[in-house]
DNA sequence: AATAATATCAACCGCCGGGTC
DNA sequence: TGACCCGGCGGTTGATATTAT
């Protein structure tokens, strides 16, 4: 038989110079006079000798058996967030950091599920962390903290008068890349990136020589890979051929590194480097490498659409600074550029 | 030293999905 | 089948700490 909270909370009364929640908020203990605000240590021992010595089983029933005058999810959040034994306290490090975006980059903001990649971090932890520290850091990088794509100059001059995204752009656009053309299907369907991340993507797999080898996202909603809401071609990319998941680098190579790694059981996820120019333009500004049944192969022509080298206007700056632009999932099985994790995401330029 | 502005983060709010009745 | 409860989640708030003026 369920024991409802109402009746469990019922009769509990709030003490003296504390400050009580009344005839509002807290459904489940709306018949009780609740404490509201910080927690002071004396509820957080008695909260604490609670749970481990009983576990808190119904979270509801919490408060009366310990004596607190909290309600039930006010209780949990406590003991979650703060009162935990196995929570890791203090900074973040870089290696969090770095897992934080990557993982953010692939499932947004699910707090929770990135939560879980860091041991001992809270989903409230990681949410505060983000919004305090990372967003400002990529807005000041120029990219959109939300797709982690390249902010517009319109919108980095908004957000931000850092002038590294201008500079990155132009640096962008004469990196060659190889895309491929989906000319067999006209499917325009928008897929939510969340719905996506946890699709098994095919790929298509292409050698075009003995060193390299290029993956082509199939599913033609590749919005995802590069932002965009549609688009009827999906980002190429290119790996060293190798026949396992060991970790490769990419040799012979115009494109900058490429980084992968492996998200959970079911997915990967992977970044590269997209073209400058205008979608509705690619099939004239890219040079075709070959052509594979239905599958056009097109290599980006460093001087179209303007495109001049800038070299100088990135001097001093790493390259990895930006190597998580673009991401795509890719399924596990396949071989790929995967050390990742060895290269340092560079905040400072 | 005083005040204002900004950053940080604990806690709350409201919603949602799953389970039970 | 619908109402209700609970746990969980993400967005937001607000108190406090820190930094700038």
């Amino acid at each position: 038989m369920m024991t409802t909270c109402a009746n469990e909370c019922a009769g509990e009364e709030g003490g003296i110079g504390l400050v009580f929640l009344e005839d509002m908020g807290h459904h489940c203990c709306s018949k009780q006079k609740v404490k509201r605000g910080l927690w002071s240590p004396e509820e957080d021992e008695k909260l604490v000798r609670h749970i481990t010595t009983h576990g808190h089983g119904c979270w509801s029933s919490v408060p009366k058996l310990a004596g607190l005058q909290r309600c039930g999810k006010s209780c949990r959040l406590r003991w979650i967030n703060y009162l935990r034994p196995d929570l890791k306290r203090g900074t973040f490090t870089e290696q969090e950091e770095r897992t934080i975006v990557d993982v953010h980059r692939i499932l947004g903001n699910r707090w929770a599920q990135i939560a879980k990649h860091l041991p001992g971090r809270t989903d409230n932890e990681v949410k505060n962390f983000w919004n305090s520290v990372i967003k400002k850091k990529l807005i000041a990088q120029g990219l959109d903290p939300n797709t982690h794509n390249l902010l517009s100059p319109h919108q980095t001059k908004t957000k931000n008068n850092n002038t590294n995204a201008s500079k990155f752009n132009s640096r962008h656009q004469h990196t060659g890349s190889v895309f491929t053309m989906d000319t067999s299907s006209g499917n325009k369907e928008i897929i939510d990136p969340k719905t996506l991340a946890i699709q098994n993507s095919y790929i298509n797999q292409t050698t075009l020589n003995e060193s390299i080898t290029t993956f082509e996202f199939q599913n033609p909603n590749l919005a995802w890979i590069d932002g965009a809401q549609s688009t009827q071609y999906s980002t190429m990319m290119e790996f060293s051929s190798c026949s396992s998941m060991e970790s490769t680098s990419i040799s012979n190579s115009s494109l900058p590194p490429s980084r992968f790694g492996i998200l959970g059981e079911n997915c990967m996820w992977g970044n590269a480097y997209e073209p400058c120019f205008d979608r509705a333009d690619l099939p004239q500004q890219l040079e075709k490498v070959s052509t594979d049944g239905q599958e056009q192969i097109y290599r980006a022509n460093n001087e179209l659409n303007g495109c001049q080298q800038t070299d100088n206007a990135f001097d001093g700056c790493n390259f990895n600074d930006f190597e998580f632009m673009d991401s795509a999932l890719v399924p596990p099985g396949i071989c790929c550029h995967v050390n990742s994790m060895d290269h340092e995401l560079a905040w400072d330029c």
